[in-house]
DNA sequence: CACACCGGTATACTTCGGTAAACCGCTATC
DNA sequence: GATAGCGGTTTACCGAAGTATACCGGTGTG
């Protein structure tokens, strides 16, 4: 349950509590940020790997991404400067693994959306739960 | 823990398994989804009553949201055209409401990445917990 | 020698999310 | 008659996100 939801908001307090929520969201948006971080959860990769790893990302995009990635903190690029060919490889980092449970809440929630859009039977139950539109404050 | 992190992944299984994460992403995603579903927690509202509550919407991203929403069943629209000036009323349905799981899950870790940010010093511990990176299959 | 892999960067382009402001018919109020 | 509220739509525009492609210096492989 969402804290306070039978309590009057205003819209200050409304933003107040979305900012956090919104925070989370900025970090992982986008489309790519979370296959990046799942493509790291089995273990280290270099650079090339993981572009193969996440199918479909562009080097660019992969280098912003994550850089974006590394400054919040949630991985760990780690250069080898003495070896022939320069190797990078990136870690998850301890911190990055905190995101476990949001990324199964969020594939939870989506896999029984889909299964929800298929059999949208289920939809009904879902009218008539509030006062009747007429009761209210205009 | 994700499923199957001490697997090894082929490209094909991660990004099945992404899937359902994207549309979740994909529904919620965006600046405003959200701060209207949470708008619509403490009972229905009705269009410009909504606007001045999300506070910043505009007319057209209301409507474009609401839209949304609505195709994918977060919320119902409720016109009564016998009234006056032609009433619409929007309400959370019940399954906007399974939502809640997931909301509070990014709250949470938004709270946390911010306290994480103001107070870096935790970020230690998170270097040397894989196979040092020779390990790696090149 | 030519070629491919490595870890990216540079440039140019398109698409998308979002903003700003005007406008619509209708009603109620002063 | 003017003004304001309702529930939006329309048009125009902007910047960010994402794509496509080429390129860089280095090394190792045939």
């Amino acid at each position: 349950m969402l804290p306070n939801s039978s309590t009057p908001h205003t819209p200050q307090e409304c933003n107040a509590a979305m900012r956090p929520v919104r925070d989370a969201l900025d970090l992982l948006g986008g489309k790519w940020k979370l296959p990046i971080i799942v493509g790291l959860t089995s273990g280290p990769r270099r650079f090339k790997q993981l572009q193969r790893e996440v199918a479909g990302i562009t080097a660019k995009m992969l280098s912003k991404e994550l850089k974006e990635l590394e400054i919040n903190g949630l991985i760990i690029r780690h250069v080898q400067a003495d070896a022939a060919p320069v190797a990078v490889t990136y870690t998850l980092a301890a911190y990055g693994r905190t995101l476990y449970p949001v990324i199964e809440s969020l594939r939870t929630w989506g896999q029984q959306h889909r299964r929800h859009i298929m059999h949208p039977e289920t939809l009904e139950a879902a009218a008539g739960e509030w006062a009747a539109p007429e009761a209210l404050s205009a």
